[in-house]
RNA sequence: GCGCCUGUAGCUCAGUUGGAUAGAGCAACGGACUUCUAAUCCGUAGGUCGCACGUUCGAAUCGUGCCGGGCGCGCCA
């Protein structure tokens, strides 16, 4: 399988030139240093350009236009793949390629299909993604969602790639937020009984509590006033997060996100694993005592200050679990650990980093994702958001009313450093106000060609014919063949960056050159010859799309 | 005050990890449906890339300073 991208063909006439130009004496050093091949925005600088002129200016000791010409006398083009090259600006060579040696693309499309554009960057490493990783205190709301989405399709773009990936939710189930639930629970409980409760702030305000309790009360889960106070509290905590994590399980069930392991907090502790580390740290002398607590020693691998691990009263910090959880994780055996987090918690990278580097992990085994805050509007107006007054929009409310595909693909249609404004009523919009519709109507319209061209006898499906595709010679169609080639470099931009709104913008920019050509030329015609060409090209664009979208976890609909 | 993020068309945002004359969508204006799905397309207009220096063949991109916006700075989680 020689399916060498367009790009690197051009790459390697660009060095072997290079090598020649060298031997014939037209250049000095056979230092040639890192060069670009890329994809001129302008059309009259040809399909490809490269920089390596002007990039080898300063060791060749040589003008860049003189360098240009160099590597051009002495190019060869083995597979006949140029229309013909130039030179231009301050030494740019251009490249343009003849439009039958793109024709190869669609047939590489064809014969991986599910699998085109994977390029193997993990080799069947071990890498962890842990996502979402909400307080089992209350429902999860619009902000958890794009986390989960950022955080499933990172995981989903390393699999595609190569990584052996593991999807994991860390449950803060131990320490007290937990207690608070217990105690807002138990309150809503004894108010059902006709008790006379003081509510206090800092308890969960919101309705669902109270559905908690009544639940107690309605299923005779326990009779909590039977109980000493401490014990039904603690009974209650357990109670509600349990059914408060099955509801969060079920929202992201119902969101597409699924995981591979549910990773308790409170098992660290059972298990010994946070006195383990604490001990081990402190052995090292990585840990030291001051005012009676104990400090990790942050700032000697790049944070402002040195953190409390145990404090004074004897209880450890979040930290201290926080370190142990992520020293768990490379026990566990991942060479590479990614976190997605919120953005307001990004003053707690450092000190995280420093834990693993303590760890004597590498720093390119940490990555934090942090994910920026969603604004949720309807019709431009915000919507009211406040946790404390439990009047916050869940994400399931959400997802129930624009749908799950809507929902996910907007929450890519943003670099995730970027705020986003989520409007309910844009995201129900079936216009181009939506990009969800704009990308999933291709595959409807090309299912539905398929559909016709199913009901011919001279149209045989997927069928490579070179003499056919040699009727591709519109611009347009050259463009979008262009268009499918680029997708393996987009699918490694975005799995090496950890971006996948890059997918997201490929799809929508794929989805308007199809629809333009789709409004200028007719796939199916008289000439049989001809539409099976268009066909054979308009299905590899429908299964690339497949692709994508089955990245970003949103379906592709045969019918709109 | 210190730290992180951010500033690109009226609005919302991309910008191939330093490339050539800065790109979409929306909004505005003007067009295209007896044709495979008009949930679409075509055209026009729209810019001091916050500001100023610097780095170099070349800067929206890198560095420094300033201005504006967001967030974070607990022996909380």
């Amino acid at each position: 399988m020689n399916h060498h991208s367009m790009k690197q063909k051009i790459l390697d006439i660009v060095l072997a030139a290079a090598h020649r130009a060298l031997e014939a004496g037209a250049l000095r050093s056979s230092d040639f240093p890192p060069f670009e091949i890329e994809e001129p925005k302008l059309v009259q600088f040809g399909d490809f350009s490269t920089n390596f002129a002007m990039a080898a200016a300063s060791v060749q000791k040589k003008a860049p236009r003189k360098i240009a010409e160099a590597i051009v006398k002495y190019m060869d083009d083995p597979g006949g793949i140029l229309q013909r090259t130039e030179i231009a600006g301050p030494g740019f060579i251009n490249f343009f390629i003849r439009p039958d040696a793109w024709y190869p693309v669609l047939k590489t499309v064809y014969d991986q299909g599910s699998a085109y554009g994977a390029r193997d960057l993990g080799n069947g490493r071990k890498v962890q993604v842990e996502f979402v990783s909400a307080n089992p205190t209350g429902p999860l709301h619009v902000g958890h969602g794009r986390g989960a989405v950022v955080g499933d399709t990172v995981a989903n773009l390393l699999s595609f790639c190569g990584y052996d990936v593991q999807k994991e939710y860390y449950i803060n189930d131990s320490g007290r937020q937990i207690r608070t639930l217990g105690l807002s629970v138990y309150l809503r409980y004894k108010e059902l009984f006709g008790q006379e409760v003081n509510f206090p702030a800092d308890c969960y305000q919101g309705d669902y509590i109270r559905d908690i309790a009544a639940d107690i009360r309605n299923r005779n889960q326990a009779d909590l006033l039977k109980m000493k106070e401490e014990d039904a509290v603690s009974w209650a905590a357990r109670y509600a997060a349990a059914d408060i994590l099955e509801g969060i399980r079920d929202d992201l069930k119902s969101f597409g996100v699924g995981f591979d392991n549910w990773f308790s907090e409170q098992s660290l502790y059972d298990r010994g694993r946070v006195e383990a580390a604490m001990g081990e740290l402190l052995s090292r002398k990585i840990l030291y005592e001051h005012d009676g607590a104990l400090w990790f020693k942050t700032s000697e691998y790049g944070d402002e200050k040195d953190r409390v691990v145990v404090r004074t009263n004897g209880i450890t910090t979040y930290f201290a679990s926080d370190i142990a959880y992520h020293l768990d994780k490379f026990d566990r055996g991942f060479e590479r650990v990614i976190d997605v987090w919120g953005a307001d918690h990004h003053g707690y990278i450092p000190r995280m980093k420093a834990a693993v580097a303590a760890a004597g992990r590498r720093k390119e085994q940490f990555d934090v994702i942090l994910v920026h805050l969603v604004n949720l509007l309807r019709a431009g107006e915000p919507v009211a958001m406040s946790t404390r007054s439990g009047e916050f929009v869940t994400l399931r409310e959400v997802v129930n009313e624009v749908g799950k595909d809507a929902a996910r693909f907007i929450f890519l249609t943003r670099h995730y450093e970027s705020p986003l404004d989520f409007d309910l009523e844009v995201a129900k919009q079936k216009t181009n106000d939506n990009p969800v519709f704009y990308v999933q109507y291709v595959h409807a319209r090309i299912s539905s060609i398929q559909r016709n061209a199913a009901e011919r006898s001279d149209l045989p499906q997927g069928a490579w014919d070179q003499q056919s595709l040699m009727l591709l010679q519109a611009p347009e169609e050259i463009q979008l063949i262009k268009a499918l080639a680029r997708y393996p470099d987009v699918v490694q931009s975005a799995a090496s960056l950890l971006e996948p709104h890059r997918i997201t913008f490929y799809l929508m920019d794929l989805a308007a050159l199809f629809h333009a050509y789709y409004n200028k030329h007719r796939v199916l015609t008289e000439d049989s010859m001809l539409s099976q060409s268009r066909l054979y090209l308009v299905t590899a664009v429908r299964k690339v799309m497949r692709n994508g979208l089955s990245l970003l976890g949103v379906s592709a609909p045969e019918k709109m």
